[in-house]
DNA sequence: CTATTGATGTTCT
DNA sequence: GAACATCAATAGA
């Protein structure tokens, strides 16, 4: 895939409806640092939909999910984790990284995570954020922009779509999608 | 393999 | 005061 190639499909990528832009993100490359790999699990979230975090609008909180489509947005969830989402075409959409296939930056992330198992590093949403050293410090980042590094999908691939996990609101829409087959997700499909 | 529970703190009601 | 887009450890089948 030649640049002009490349600039194609992320314009069309971020002009896309919430479902379709988190569906079209699985086979995407994500880099922080030169460390990350291939997007392989996704969910949607988006303004009127009662499980995101947008849904009542804007706050300081959620303020990332209303910027430009490629901003990034990073949440503490649980006291405890980082979730890493990628901003989408409108305001208030956005795409929920779940899983990675680790590509590059092994070995950094396994310091960073502290086990060593491939199949763990960045299987969820909070551990690819801290395979990748995502942290609330980068909400408001740019996926365009260093440390961060975007590669479109160069084709369809095959997906999945099921329920969200996680959620207590809107918990039939089947707006999770999963590379089918990846041994990297964070839960079967 | 599945099920359960503790950790931890910000956000929103 | 309750909920929370989770993870790791543990117990049991």
């Amino acid at each position: 895939m030649d640049d002009r190639d490349a600039r194609v499909r992320r314009a069309v990528l971020f002009a896309l409806d919430a479902a379709s832009f988190a569906r079209a993100l699985i086979g995407a490359q994500i880099y922080v640092a030169g460390i990350g790999g291939r997007i392989v699990e996704t969910e949607a979230y988006r303004g009127d939909d009662p499980a995101s975090h947008s849904f009542r609008g804007r706050t300081a909180r959620n303020s990332a999910m209303f910027g430009a489509p490629g901003d990034v947005y990073v949440y503490r969830i649980y006291g405890l984790h980082a979730c890493f989402n990628i901003v989408g075409a409108a305001p208030g959409e956005a795409a929920l990284v779940r899983a990675i296939e680790p590509l590059a930056g092994l070995d950094d992330m396994r310091a960073r995570r502290g086990v060593e198992d491939q199949r763990l590093l960045c299987s969820g949403p909070a551990r690819l954020a801290q395979a990748l050293g995502i942290g609330l410090a980068m909400n408001g980042a740019s996926v365009f922009a260093a440390p961060f590094a975007f590669v479109p999908a160069a084709q369809g691939a095959l997906v999945r779509a099921g329920p969200r996990i996680g959620v207590t609101q809107a918990r039939e829409t089947p707006w999770r999608f999963t590379l089918d087959g990846s041994p990297f997700l964070s839960r079967r499909a």
